[in-house]
RNA sequence: GAAGUUGGUCGGAUAGUCGCUGGGCGUUCGCGUCGAGAGGAAAGUCCGGGCUCCAUAGAGCAAAGUGCUAGCUAACAGCUAGGUAUGGUGACAUAACGGAAAGUGCUGCAGAGAUUUAGACUACCCAUUUAUGGGAAAAGGUGAGAAGGUGCGGUAAGAGCGCACCGCGCGUUUGGUGACAAACGUGGCAAGGUAAACCCCACUUGGAGCAAGCUCAAAUAGGAUGGCAACGAUACUGCUCGUAUAAGCCAUCGGGUAGAGUGCUAAAGAGUUUUGGUGACAAAAUUCGUAGAUGAAUGACUAUCUAUUACAGAACCCGGCUUACAGACCGACUUCACUU
RNA sequence: GGCUGGGUAGCAAAGCGGUUAUGCAGGGGCCUGCAAAGCCUUAUAGACCGGUUCGACUCCGGUCCCAGCCU
């Protein structure tokens, strides 16, 4: 598997949120929050949902959904095929590379709930 | 040299690796390759337009907005140049800056008196019966505001009562496209403030917004018409005829949800030079060809440059305004100090 | 992306160009053997920054925040 991020590992309709958002398995860590459920594709796959409530500025918003994609993109190969939807929590702004790590991490923890 | 005023520019760079979104070319349809890819405010949505749909004979009223003058502009509440006022030693900055003598309203408290050709608390002058009458409007006091200011004369005390200067009103002349300014003459001074209160005057304005709108268009959704079934079913009706209704199948037609496409980026375009203009700007020549996503693209990592980079992310497109902004650079000017 | 409405004590909630009501909560007192209820009393308010005005919570601009509508 190749660490390119296509659309097809990308979850990109209504439909598919909902079912994931019903009945699916929450990790809380101090940035991030993340809903996961299995899936039928061969292949984990990535929702966003950055809430302009959380972060108001479009900026902000996009910086959090770039380190999610990137996160997501180099650490594809190690994750289980589920569809993974991404929240962010309100803190203090920190370096990416920390951001990163816990995305990560909450990754390979959802699974195992 | 110090302190300032003002106009403008930039706002990370280079190389490598892994990625993202359009476009061109090739393709074994997996992909490969070439080139492109956020801002000065993309922001706030405060104005003005383009564009689209709806409404609309014409005119007026209402409502809303604008408000010194002349220009610029597609248009504007913007910009430029100027006038006036205020602030600053100055460069310069700021100003919703028409009308209060068309009318109405409001003007708390304090004060004797608050908008009326005002009034008399303390205090002043005269007279007498010593607490009254008359004069006067200078002084004190109140207030945001009290019937021009300063000086001299004058008077019982006083007063534009008279005079000079200043201010104000009116008239004439001159300069200016104009706002306005200057000079001369004249009036003894006209009656507070508020129009970001109603209002009057002049000018402007139809409404909604790309989630506008246009095109295509699924179904186990659903409409209309025709045919079939049909010697059928139900109702009128106990029966026959007749009429009506519903369900079923087929065909045609229009509307249109989900969804898809289009609108969608070449434009009141940008750079350079020349010409006209004080300037905003305009004209000509020449060069360039410049994001187009839709759960929404520009990022991550490494190395070097002193380096964890300010404010901040296009969503139909332009012109402004307002607000945010680490740091760096360029031009013009002012004041003060020192040296020559 | 576009379009609306709002911000007043700790909480809720009126009104107005001239000292910001009222209720609940808080402090103190009265009442009571002690409390509750009741009564008296008291402190705490105009999101922020400018402008108009003699005077602004109110009128006019700008900024920030909150809520709603258009799918």
């Amino acid at each position: 598997m190749s660490l390119r991020l296509t659309r097809e590992a990308r979850i990109l309709k209504a439909r598919e949120y909902a079912h994931i958002f019903k009945g699916g398995k929450i990790a809380k860590g101090k940035y991030w929050q993340v809903i996961a459920k299995p899936i039928k594709e061969p292949r984990p796959r990535l929702g966003l949902a950055i809430s302009k409530k959380v972060y108001r500025l479009a900026v902000d918003r996009n910086r959090f959904k770039r380190i999610a994609r990137e996160t997501f993109r180099l650490g594809q190969q190690h994750l289980d095929n589920w569809g993974f939807v991404v929240m962010v929590r309100k803190s203090k702004p920190v370096r990416g590379h920390v951001l990163s790590a816990e995305l990560l991490d909450l990754f390979k923890k959802v699974t195992k709930i």
